[in-house]
DNA sequence: CATTAACCGAGACGGTACGTCTCGTCTTAAA
DNA sequence: TTTAAGACGAGACGTACCGTCTCGGTTAATG
């Protein structure tokens, strides 16, 4: 017996994934500054207040979308060694990195706004980080991390490069700098 | 020859401190996000047009009164030795935290304006890195370094580090953590 | 014959009671002006759409309102001389006078909305003119109206009096005025 | 000495123009209740907040224009007579009536705000009253008037029935109703 | 007694206008 | 020519109501 549905009519997927759709859409063909919540609306073919009933600004609504794209739980690799993990972790997350307006948009968010920023590491940096925590976890029980070595500094390591070349913008990210990463942090943790 | 000077009245230096001086006030009491034109002019007691005549937006004045700060070059460590040299860099560089709303708020800025991003990097961004890579540098000299590392990469993994905590807020930047920090980066260039 | 009631749900008596309940209550508490569906509603314990199903405004509710309170048909007295006749009906009609926001409310409605302007006229304005000539055109038989004057211009000056005051709200609408407009009126009519 | 301008760009006169031509020519084209802040601002191409800078609402604004354009001071008639200044009173009264829209528009406005309320008697209201005044003032000088009738209800009985047609707007307002609006009150103040 | 049609509450929807905020420019008189 | 002052055009913000719609559930007359 399922019925515990609310009274009242019910809130309207086709809205959801319009407003969703139009915030992506306006993402790629403007970029983040040029986001309005007007334009969002008038692109959805949506009231704006059902926008603000859902979502407290333009960053929340654009947060959503991001995560909607990348629904798919983020696949932890298991190779079973940690230099086959790592670069499989790292070709998986260059991979995804045609969504840097939207990525660095949010981040600038992030900065400007306590609040947003909140949600932001729970929702989106905190959960990739696990990822590699993961990866790192089992590298550090097959021995293959030297035991004085925190790996959360190497999530920082790895995680660090990616978001500062993300941000500033002056060296590729592609699948040679992700080669040379992972070789890095493997003669570290030797 | 004593005429040289520009006919009309001469630009206000008083003026200048007092933009500057209002705006690291704004900055430290209520944060980038908050900051704006019309609140620097005033606190300066100052037009706003004195400030656009001089600088192209806020966030070009807070580059301004941020570099102004820290006018003193970046005094470059010369130990002899790599450990030293960049133990010496990281003390150096977390001392400097304070200014963590500043940096905060410019890289915000950075993210949502590419001609402000263009002048961040040049201005404060490339300045700091040259400081690390003259140190990489004279360890590569004196064999310090794999030969086979390229110093851009470990220029990355510092910085990217340190902006990563910094923007993310998730762990501390003190002096335990540039020690660890550096510690990591010895094991790798071995 | 009995059985000519409609098929489905009857209407629900409670619901306009409590509708037309909430409506002078807020009317009351926080004026026309503050008016709203919304508020009428929620106060009455309805969903909105029950009061759209029966009228078409807040307009029109508060018409009904007013209608519903001064059900009573305006007497219309008879005392057999003009004199006392007229004083009666000032005398009644200003005892009403505690209505006074709604009435001035409606006809701010009266003014912006001609659809809500008609039912407003046909249903209250008209109706209480006709008592008022009622009086007059007996007046007329008796002869104490000079036969070349015509009726409808003094109600206009009786009503046109009470309006104005009513809605410019500079000048007392109590009893004292009633006896000085009626004293005015019959030095106009010998 | 005449120097005593204020600091600072002047208000633009071409600005305060455009607003209330603009006003006037929407509240002619689509009347009172369509009329809009927003409108006004962008058919007058100037901004809303240079609007609000100066007016605290639309019918603060219809107000300025409706006594910018009736700025000739209402000529009090002379004529030597009650007779005589009555009916060039109302003839020129009723003369303007063109505005019919913008007065009612201006009166529901009234009725549903107090603050503009006041300045809407203050401002047009009460100005217009006394010049009615003046001419019964003379009149009494002169005996054409009854010492015991009290002249404000005599305005009341004029502009009541003025009003209350242009309200209700169920008889002419023309020069016949002037005549014997006239005619009645003649009669009444023997 | 089951069906069925109109009603009911709740509340989300698309939409309009509001009044505020900040931007970057423009226009003065004084220095 | 620069300065302080401050009005200006522009445009996004978040809010308040409007009148409509869409649910599950209720209430009688009808079949």
């Amino acid at each position: 017996m399922t019925g515990d549905r609310r009274p009242g009519r019910p809130r309207s997927e086709a809205a959801r994934q319009a407003i969703l759709a139009a915030t992506m859409s306006e993402l790629r063909e403007r970029g983040y500054a040029a986001l309005t919540v007007d334009g969002i609306a008038a692109r959805a073919g949506v009231g704006k207040q059902t926008i603000y009933r859902w979502w407290s600004s333009k960053a929340d609504v654009a947060l959503t979308a991001l995560l909607d794209l990348s629904e798919t739980t983020i696949a932890v690799p298991d190779e079973g060694s940690l230099p086959a993990d790592l670069m499989g972790f790292l070709a998986e997350t260059f991979r995804q990195r045609g969504q840097r307006p939207v990525l660095v948009g949010l981040m600038a968010q992030a900065l400007l706004d306590p609040v947003f920023a909140a949600a932001f590491r729970e929702n989106f940096l905190f959960r990739r980080r696990a990822v590699l925590r993961e990866i790192l976890d089992r590298a550090v029980v097959r021995g293959e991390i030297a035991p004085d070595l925190d790996p959360e500094l190497l999530i920082d390591v790895v995680y660090g490069v990616l978001w500062y070349r993300l941000l500033v913008d002056h060296a590729p990210l592609d699948d040679e700098a992700g080669r040379r990463l992972a070789d890095l942090v493997l003669r570290a943790v030797r």
